[in-house]
DNA sequence: ACTCGACAAAGTGTGTACACTTTTTGCCTT
DNA sequence: AAGGCAAAAAGTGTACACACTTTGTCGAGT
């Protein structure tokens, strides 16, 4: 009768994921399984079971006999993975522009379109934020190719816990957004050479700007973050 | 004293590994913890631990309350695995060209003269797969870039347990070796653009060439392989 | 005071027990 | 004989216990 389709073990990944990405658990701060497990209510099991899956995707870090820590990225890993990104998300630009259905194209206008109105009235940057994070998985997705859509959300996951120190600047919000309306209209006019370029760069600029902003204010932001802890997460 | 550097869920999760490689757990076998276990003569918790990563290493699939399966990619999920795969390839290659050290370029080449040392001479076509085999690597390694390699491993992995299908005829020999050279020419002439594109094609012919040879024979393979089981693995 | 080393405390890895879920078996009904 | 329901068997998920490793502490030697 009681049935149990999500385990807790699932239940405790996905907490500490939301952890990690609102920032109550900072990159680098360490992970103590009994803690984890007092923490939600269960026992050390299911904990060890979830790290287990979050060490596999990327967002935490463990070798034998240690506690887990959340993945830090220095910088040149940082920038790593934004060129992986941008390497991805232009091969799915490319990829989608043949590919996307009109209702497809359809969406994505009325995103890009959404956001452009948020600029004009300075709306809640916030939002514009959510919508362009939208606007990118829109042509993502739109390439159709289940495995490329998922290894492309796989390495955002990881930029994730850093998108937080990000802060556009007005400059960098009009640029985002002449971007965005070159890369939707090359898709429309079916130009996927240009699509792939320009979000490729237009990517790569944003984690540039990403990593220059965090190697600049680092110290000083962690500190500030509001919940914050450095060392160890305390009950 | 006792020093402990592998746990056993790792050692326990390797030979899964190379057992789901070298088909003695054929994709859609399904796998029994308590079984699992006692053949390796540990309790069920390091098996499960190792199943856990591999299930999200995407090797095995599994979901709450049902037993653990070997992956089994369909013909469109493989398709969209090699078209990811070459994607990825292509950025690496592109970027190699101007990344790589002469020592790399040299080493490249020198795996390249051993392939074709090898196809003159009639050698063996394993050894031919496997220099086949890290010239890719090869490339993708040159690209300097951790998460690029990282990730196009990640691909490369999930493919493996079926790369055992594969079967080179003489005319695909030739042409994976011409297609070789090309490669090689375009990064040692520093023309990355050709690099790209030939590499990227180069894969998806392959990825498509090994689609069809599954979808005609897979059955027949299947009850060929050795040691290969159909349903339960049997201890 | 500093280093080193033994001891104590804390924490991770794994074995085992048990509850709950799924699957199988077998009986009953039609 | 086929279909379906119920109880039993098998298997997964989680708690807990304990061994071994790491980390932290304290005192002795220099």
């Amino acid at each position: 009768m009681t049935e149990r389709e999500t385990t807790q073990a699932d239940t405790i990944r996905l907490a500490i994921e939301s952890e990690i990405f609102n920032g109550s658990l900072v990159p680098g701060a360490s992970m103590e399984e009994g803690r984890l497990a007092a923490r939600f209510g269960v026992s050390r099991t299911p904990v060890r079971e979830a790290i287990t899956q979050l060490v596999q995707a990327g967002l935490i870090s463990k070798s034998a006999h240690r506690r887990a820590v959340v993945s830090e990225l220095d910088p040149g890993t940082l920038l790593d993975l934004f060129e992986a990104l941008s390497e991805l998300e232009g091969s799915a630009a490319f990829l989608s522009t043949t590919r996307m259905s009109r209702a497809e194209k359809q969406h994505l206008l009325t995103i890009h379109e959404a956001a452009a109105d948020n600029l004009r009235t300075q709306g809640d940057p916030n939002d514009y934020a959510k919508l362009g994070s939208a606007f990118h998985h829109g042509i993502v997705r739109g390439c159709h190719n289940t495995i490329l859509i998922e290894t492309t959300d796989w390495l955002s996951l990881r930029v994730l816990p850093y998108r937080r120190f990000q802060v556009m600047t007005p400059g960098r919000l009009k640029k985002n957004q002449a971007d965005h309306d070159t890369i939707i209209s090359a898709i429309v006019a079916g130009d996927a050479d240009v699509a792939r370029e320009t979000i490729q760069r237009h990517t790569l600029e944003q984690g540039d700007a990403l990593m220059r902003f965090i190697a600049l204010n680092k110290t000083k932001a962690v500190d500030r973050l509001p919940r914050a802890v450095n060392e160890e997460y305390s009950v």
